[in-house]
Order: structure tokens, then sequence, then C-alpha cells
RNA sequence: GGCCCCUUCGUCUAUCGGCUAGGACAUCUGGUUCUCAUCCAGGUAAGAGGAGUUCGACUCUCCUAGGGGCUGCCA
């Protein structure tokens, strides 16, 4: 047997759809597992939108995720002279033909259109749908090569693939029709036709296919929005593949151990966003505590110099409750910054309390003779206040007041990370402009 | 319309004829706790419908219904 070969194909436009990179990771996990070759081609035939920039964002995309390919990029629009040797071949042998054909749009010109068997049965059996098979009679002759002579998809394709040794072909489920018109021209061309695997969509929640109309579609997004590359290729994996058993947070490592194309789903899959969010959490929860700490501090804007024992324990802090890399400046931004801003509701349910003013001036009076400002010293120190009575009536306001928020990282955490003279301040300037 | 494919909790799924139908996300309850989160314990929740094969069917066959794909000088 020889070396197997597979292909990401995509026509780069610039954005990368997410049903599209799942077809992507399960060549690459597919390649990885067998020890075979993941080859990129890239399909730029729509000249006006292969542009130098879109064909970036897709390496960037790939680079991303971690989808590393083998051997040199390989670009149809080089090909073409090939894919018009091939169809004179097809035409010498009588399997194509030229035609005047009017076009959709008005246009009349010559057309080379392939001519399919008009009896027989056209099988293959599809890695992940299985057995397949369809009446030759039942597809029409299809063009392949346009007027204005350029090829079309059909024939670039499979010369394509012919081309760069393709084995396995895994790819959309939307390709299934076309893959019994493709065999039909490996036949053609006496060439051996490659094995099929036809992946399902990924649908929204209305069972349509997902679409920019419902989040982000494209892979770009993802990161923009602070998912973790990692997080996103594990979610889209077992969107229609599982290990078997119950895991479902793998290492790369496990993935290329356990994946196999067999055990790929037939049906379409929802997109859950939830349960992204989910997986992204776990991974978060992941990252190395170093790693984690330079993430904070480059998300966390012009800050003040603090020494590395400060982020760290910051950073300790937050990494649990963190879902979303973006979520970091906003809840960094009351350690960094004396200009962040009061939630409204907090402010009305905690400052806004009869009582509440003096409780806070109470404080300040109290903390200033604090001398050990660490959260255990002050933690001990407001238990005390409240006389194992819940620490409720102090806690709360103080953490609006010095914050600006009604969650975040623990409270005597978050006043000994901002040391005593902000803490104080703090308490103060509310207690004059917002407590009542 | 024609052709092809699909159908287990709300969602992703396990089950390769023996099921008291398991797990995860979401959701709810309780515990830990200063909030949020984490963590822990627990709950609600599923085999589209109908025939057949079989001792036995979620698993096999057929029909119906519903859903999706394709039906271009797009890919």
């Amino acid at each position: 047997m020889s070396e197997i070969r597979v292909r990401f194909a995509p026509s780069p436009t610039g954005k990368v759809h997410i049903g599209n990179i799942r077809a992507a990771i399960y060549n690459w996990l597919f390649a990885r597992h067998t020890g075979g070759k993941f080859l990129l081609r890239v399909e730029d035939t729509d000249l006006e939108r292969s542009t130098p920039e879109a064909i970036a964002v897709l390496f960037d995309c790939m680079k991303w995720l971690g989808l590393d390919y083998d051997e040199e990029v390989f670009y149809q629009t080089k090909n073409v002279k090939r894919h018009l040797e091939v169809v004179d071949q097809l035409l010498a042998s009588g399997h194509a033909y030229k035609v005047e054909k009017t076009s959709r749009d008005g246009k009349t010109g010559v057309v080379t259109m392939f001519r399919m068997p008009k009896e027989g049965v056209i099988e293959f059996d599809d890695i992940v749908k299985g057995h397949m098979a369809k009446k030759a009679e039942d597809i029409q002759d299809f063009a392949i090569v346009r007027s204005d002579g350029s090829p079309i998809f059909h024939i670039a394709n499979v010369v394509d693939d012919i081309d760069q040794r393709v084995t396995h072909i895994i790819r959309g489920d939307d390709h299934v029709e076309n893959t019994f018109k493709h065999i039909c021209i490996f036949r053609a061309l006496g060439a051996e036709v490659p094995k099929y695997g036809h992946l399902s969509m990924i649908v929204n929640q209305q069972g349509k296919p997902y679409s920019k109309r419902d989040g982000a579609a494209f892979v770009g997004e993802y990161r923009e929005q602070g998912y973790l590359p990692e997080a996103l290729f594990n979610y889209l994996l077992l969107l229609g593949w599982n290990p078997g058993d119950d895991r479902e947070v793998l290492t790369r490592e496990e993935m290329i151990k356990l994946f196999e194309l067999e055990k790929v789903h037939v049906t379409a899959a929802m997109f859950d966003p939830k349960k992204l969010a989910w997986m992204n959490g776990e991974y978060i929860k992941k990252i190395p505590h170093d790693e984690f700490v330079k993430e904070v501090k480059s998300r966390a804007g012009e800050a003040p110099a603090h020494d590395d024992a400060w982020w760290s324990y910051l950073a300790d802090q937050l990494q649990v409750r963190t879902k979303f890399l973006n979520d970091i400046p906003a809840a960094v931004k009351c350690f960094v910054s004396d200009d962040f801003e009061f939630d409204p509701k907090a402010v009305e349910k905690r400052l806004k309390k009869p009582g509440v003013k003096a409780t806070l001036l109470d404080l300040v009076e109290r903390f200033s003779k604090v001398e050990d400002w660490s959260a255990p010293a002050l933690e001990a120190l407001v238990k005390e206040l409240s006389q194992g009575n819940g620490m409720g009536p102090w806690v709360h306001p103080i953490r609006v007041a010095v914050s600006g928020r009604g969650e975040g990282i623990g409270l005597f955490e978050m006043l000994q990370l901002l040391g005593k003279e902000k803490t104080l301040s703090r308490l103060r300037h509310a207690a004059e402009t917002l407590a009542s």
C-alpha cells in the first residue's frame, strides 16, 4: 500500500469558515494518525477574491490552529495548463465534447462538456457515509471548460488530485454529488480513483447550515474574541467524532492517536457556542501559570509598575475565572487604573443603602490602622467585625467601592493587590460620592 | 419535481441484538465560599411514527413523516 496523502483545498476568500476548517482538522488528524502526508492546495482560480491578503489570512488561520502541512503549497492557478491538456486528452478520447450553450446570465459561447456514461451504476464506499450508489443516467453531462477557455472546478480538482497523488479525499458533504462525476473523470483518464470521506455540515439552531448570520462563522473571529486555538480545535473535532469513551478534552497527541475517520458521524452537527465557551475555560485553566501571567500583562494595557509577585498573584486569582482572554482587560482594569467604571446596578444594590456611607467611613478608620496589609490579616479583621454573623454587610460595599463591580476575584486578595493607600482613598471617595 | 443522504435527552454524543439507555454542555437543587468563578454532591431530560424479523430491537429490514444536500459556463 502506498503512502497516504490527503489534502485541504480551500479557495482563499479571506474568511475561513469553521465548517471548512473542521474538514482541515479531520484531514490533518487522519494524515498524522496514519503517518501520511497532509497537503495544502490553494484553489485560487477566482482571481478577484483570491488576493495575496486572503491567502495570507488562510495561512495565518492554519498556523494559529497548529495545522502544519507537508510539502510545498500547491496553487491551482499554476496548473491550468495541465488542466487544459487533460481536457484535450478527454476530447480526443471522446469523453468530452464541445457545444454551444447559453448561460443563465444570457451569454452564449462554446463550452467543453464531460460526457457521462449513459448506463450503469456509479458507486463508491464512502469512509464516513458508507456505500453510495447512483445511476449514471441520473447525472447529466457537465461543463469542464468555460467559453472563455478557463477550466472549471470539476476538471481542475480531479487533475490536481491526480498530480498531487492524493489517496483520500476528505471534504464537505456538499460534494457528494460531485463525487459521482469526479469518479467518472478519474476513470476516463485511467487514473486510480481515490477513497472518499464526506463530512456532514455544521448547522445552526434551526438546523440550517451555520453561516455568519448565526454568530462567528469564521476562524478569525474566534481568535479576535479570545478563544484559544486548542479549544476551537478540540470543540470542532468533537462535532462529529469522539474517541469512543467519555473523554472530551484531549491533548493533540491523544487526538492523533485516537482519531479514526471510520468513526466520524454522518449526521449534521449543531454548533453550540455554550459548550465551546466551556471548553475554552477548560483550556484557559490549563495554561501554564507563567504563560497566563504574560497573557494578563499584555492585556492589561498601560499599567503602573508592579513586581512579578504582584502580577503572579493577580493572574492566579484570575485564571480560574476567565472564560475568554478578552475578558481580562475589564477584569484587571481596576487594578491598573483609577479610571474604571462603576456598574450602576452594583452601586444601586450595594452602595445606595442606608448606613453604607457610615460603614465605609468606619472601615476607612479601621483599615488605616492596619499595618500588615495582607489578605489573611484583612479577612481576619472583617471577620472580627462581623462577629461570626456573616461578612456580607461589609464585603459587598467594599467590593463595589474599590472595584466598581459586583463580582471578581476574592475581596481580600483584591485589597491586598490594590494596596492600603488605594483602598483607603477609594473607600473614602465612594463613601462621599456614591454611598448613602 | 428528480436524485442522494440523515433521524437517541434542549445540544454534542455512548450503545457494534440483552438497557435499570451512559457521559459531557446547558439547566435546576444542595454543599464549600466574601461576590463571581472554581470544586464537590445530586435532579429533570432521549431512541420521529408504524409494520416486520427475533426468545429479545435504540440497534437488522421495509413503509411513512420530518430534516438536509445536490440538481450552474460557483466551488
